[in-house]
Parts: C-alpha cells; sequence; structure tokens
RNA sequence: CGGGGAGUAGCGCAGUCUGGUAGCGCACCGCGUUUGGGACGCGGGGGUCGCAGGUUCAAAUCCUGUCUCCCCGACCA
C-alpha cells in the first residue's frame, strides 16, 4: 500500500471530546472515524486489523469443528416474544424498526433466538449432534450511554458460537474445548498472559457463567484476581462462599480493573424448550437441544490490542494483528528513491504486506508516522543506508537499527 | 435517567460579558527552497457561527424554544 495514494492521513490533534487513549490512538493513526457517540468508521487499516483478528478466530473455532454462516440483521418480533425478550422492559437495548406493512422488526442485538429457531429446520435427530456454528456479525445496542472508544458502542462486530448439544456431559465436553480454543485465540493475538477466566454471573441453568478478562486501566470491568491460579470472579457475584466454592483464597485475590474479551455460557436446555429446538434420541423420543453461547468481541479486541500495546508515539501492533508487517520508507535522494521502488515491488510480489511511505515527506514526519501507525518492523531506504550496503532495518519495539545487505532482506522478511 | 460541560472552516480554538466587515493555529491548494526524527518563505481557497423563532437599523453575540455531543454516576458483550 503506497502512503501517496492512501486517502486517510494522520494527524496531531483528535476530536475533543473524545476521551480514550485507544480511541484517541486509531483516529489520530487512521484506523478508525467517528461516525457518531459509539459509532465508529473502520478506514482501510482499521479494516485490516479486523480481519486479521476474525481469522486467528475463525481457525480456532474451525478447529473445534465450528461451521461458519451469517445470520441476518432484521429479526422477527414472535420469535423474541416467545423467550419474553421482546419487551423494552425485559431487553432496554433494544433497536425496533417497522415493515411497510406495519409489522415491528428487531434490529439485532443477539442472535441466539434466531439462530436456534433456524437450526429447527436441520437437527431433527440424534444422529445430527452435536453440532456447533458461528459468524462474525455486526450487533445493534441501544445503549444508555456509549464509552471508552471502541470498547462499548452501539454497533460492533461480534464473534458468537452456539454448541448444539445432545447431553450434559456432550456439553460440558466441548465446553472445556471452547476454553481451550479460546486461550489459543488470546495468545495467538498476544493478549493471553494478560487475559483472564472469570466467574461471572450464571443463569437459571447454571452457578456460573465464563468470561475472559484482559487487564486494562481503561477496563470497565472489576474482577478479583488469582494470578498464580490464573483464575478470577467478577466483582458482580465476589462472595466469601463463591471464593472458596472455587477453592480461592480470597486474601489472596487482588482487585482489578478488565475489559471483558470473551463469555461463555451454558443455556441448558431451557432456551431449546422454549424455542421447541428437539431432536429425536435413539428410542425415539424427543429430547431438547443442550444449548452453549460464546462470543468474542472483535471490535473490542482491537480495542484492547491499542490500548495495551502503544507507547507515547504510537501504535505497537502485534505481528499477528498488524495491518501491515513492514512499514517502507524512501528517503530523498534518486537512488534511494529507486531503490525503494524496487523494494517496494520486490517485497510485495513475495507475499510481504508493505506499507510504503512514497510521499517523499520530511524525514521526521515520515518516521513519525510509522511510529504512530505501529507496523512492526521499518525499513529505511536512504543514500545514507545504500552507502551502508543495504537497508535500514528497526523494529517498532527497539530503539536500535541496523543495515541487512540488499541480497538478504527477502528471506529476513519471510522468516 | 441524575449531575456537570460544550456546539464558530476537516481538526483544535478565540470572538459572546459590552450587538456593528467572522478570526488564529494545524490540515488543504500554488510557487520556490528544503529532506536521518513531526521543515521554511511568499501567495491562496474554504463558514447557512447546531437548528427554529423572536427583539433590533443591525445578531456568532441579546431573548425563547429545540436538537446534538462529551465527561462523571447508575447500567451494560
Amino acid at each position: 500500500m503506497r502512503l501517496s495514494q492512501s486517502f486517510t492521513r494522520t494527524t496531531h490533534g483528535v476530536p475533543a471530546d473524545e476521551q480514550s487513549r485507544n480511541a484517541k490512538l486509531l483516529i489520530k493513526a487512521g484506523y478508525i472515524h467517528k461516525e457518531m457517540a459509539g459509532v465508529y468508521v473502520l478506514l482501510p487499516l482499521g479494516l485490516r486489523v479486523i480481519e486479521k483478528i476474525k481469522q486467528i478466530v475463525r481457525e480456532e473455532m474451525n478447529a473445534i469443528d465450528g461451521q461458519e454462516l451469517q445470520m441476518s440483521s432484521l429479526q422477527r418480533k414472535e420469535l423474541w416474544q416467545k423467550t419474553d425478550r421482546w419487551d423494552d422492559k425485559e431487553v432496554d437495548i433494544w433497536f425496533k424498526s417497522k415493515l411497510r406493512n406495519g409489522s415491528e422488526v428487531g434490529l439485532a442485538w443477539s442472535h441466539e433466538e434466531p439462530i436456534v429457531d433456524m437450526l429447527k429446520n436441520f437437527i431433527s435427530s440424534y444422529r445430527d449432534l452435536p453440532v456447533y456454528v458461528y459468524q462474525f456479525q455486526t450487533k445493534l445496542r441501544n445503549e444508555i450511554r456509549a464509552k471508552s472508544g471502541i470498547l462499548r458502542t452501539r454497533e460492533f462486530i461480534m464473534k458468537d458460537m452456539y454448541s448444539l448439544s445432545r447431553t450434559a456431559d456432550e456439553h460440558e465436553a466441548f465446553y472445556q474445548r471452547a476454553i481451550e480454543a479460546y486461550h489459543k485465540v488470546f495468545k495467538r493475538i498476544g493478549i493471553d498472559d494478560k487475559t483472564f477466566f472469570t466467574f461471572a454471573s450464571g443463569g437459571a441453568f447454571t452457578q456460573f457463567s465464563h468470561e475472559f478478562q484482559t487487564l486494562l486501566a481503561s477496563g470497565e470491568d472489576t474482577v478479583y484476581l488469582d494470578e498464580i491460579k490464573k483464575r478470577a470472579i467478577n466483582a458482580e457475584v465476589m462472595s466469601d462462599e463463591v471464593a472458596s466454592s472455587l477453592s480461592l483464597d480470597k486474601a489472596k485475590l487482588e482487585k482489578v480493573t478488565v475489559a471483558e474479551v470473551g463469555n461463555i455460557f451454558n443455556f441448558g436446555t431451557t432456551k431449546a424448550e422454549q424455542l421447541g429446538l428437539q431432536f429425536s434420541d435413539k428410542a425415539g423420543q424427543k429430547q431438547p437441544v443442550f444449548l452453549g453461547s460464546y462470543g468474542i468481541g472483535i471490535t473490542r479486541l482491537m480495542g484492547v490490542v491499542a490500548e495495551l500495546f502503544a507507547d507515547d508515539k504510537g501504535l505497537v501492533w502485534p505481528e499477528a494483528v498488524a495491518p501491515y508487517q513492514v512499514h517502507l520508507i524512501a528517503l530523498s535522494g534518486s537512488q534511494a528513491k529507486k531503490s525503494a521502488e524496487a523494494l517496494y515491488d520486490q517485497l510485495t510480489t513475495a507475499g510481504v504486506e508493505v506499507i510504503y511511505d512514497d510521499r517523499g515527506d520530511s524525514a521526521g514526519k515520515m518516521f513519525a508516522d510509522a511510529d504512530l501507525l505501529g507496523a512492526p518492523i521499518r525499513l529505511v531506504v536512504s543514500e545514507k543506508s545504500l552507502a551502508a550496503g543495504g537497508y535500514e532495518i528497526k523494529h517498532r519495539k527497539q530503539e536500535t537499527a541496523k543495515i541487512v545487505p540488499v541480497d538478504s532482506i527477502v528471506d529476513i522478511l519471510r522468516r
């Protein structure tokens, strides 16, 4: 990608009303644009980060037999009435609208009801189960107050997975696989060492639901953490009894601020019973399906990562989610320009993701922008580097640069 | 929804008290000089002053209404 052709640009200032660190960084660097309170546009760079995160999640969900699909955003009122979640008194974040014929439709804030109902068309026998489906979807929620940049918005992308199992045991086995898959996702993204399995309020069916909470000063949740055991208890359910029931020593728990990046829970058979999702067992008897739900906040993850990996100069993306791996700068000088052009073609052809700063701005401006955009590796081509025998390479996380020979650059970057 | 703050160029702001040609910085355009850490000179373009109504010879400024945004709280993937 040539910066000279990019329609986005970096800025010094950000809107005064934007307070959160993640949104300030992402807006300054041109990753997102604020459309209105709690609603952000994903600009090309931001979209690439989102796609990187989605791909990691997709691979791990596929690895535990998830089947990807995409539900609709317009939803039927009748479905939500069956589970008593249509009324604004029950769910206060609904956006609703009407069809031309006057009938009401809901704008998707969740997809549990529709996905369960849809699956009724395909699930009829124990032979059809278990099934694991998931999607990446835009959720629309009429939040009372959006805040914390892209951490709490009215429109956001979420991965939601649903497990349909025949028995409680079968459900539990998958639940454990999902927990492992979640840790793999967070590990690949680079935040697993700061992300903790957390016990939170359950429902009618189970005592607890489980959250994946990432240590973050600007997070919105509070948990009590045992960093050795890597377990936490959400403040909303914290008590002596809960701590001891989980074999955690209350005295050793540390109260910390976190951001919720994942949430999984067990519906038991209640949702299936309400919506009539049943299967015939071996004896021909109708049985309700055991349902589990597994969410990951995709856009929120981008905000968490942006905030966690940044310094006073800008973003410092982990390789796995960086929009581009290399930031190539051509400094002034006809030979440097020529070499940089050739290098850009060479790397792009080799499949290396490159941001190429071919704008010819002042060196300081280009260096500052490279730091702000946060690609893991910076390459500089200048008369000076060429005279020294090649290109200058510097990692975003490091202070020092070194010269690599022209011949070996592609091999070094491909790894 | 309670408390607080703010709407003037893409962004950041001054001007409002005391009505009288709508300004500054960044960004943008042109020319030239620059180019290893956010360069400089000269010249330029860009505004229904959130919206509606009222007072007045005259409203960004005064009055009334209204909309929106932000922060704190409660709530929440």
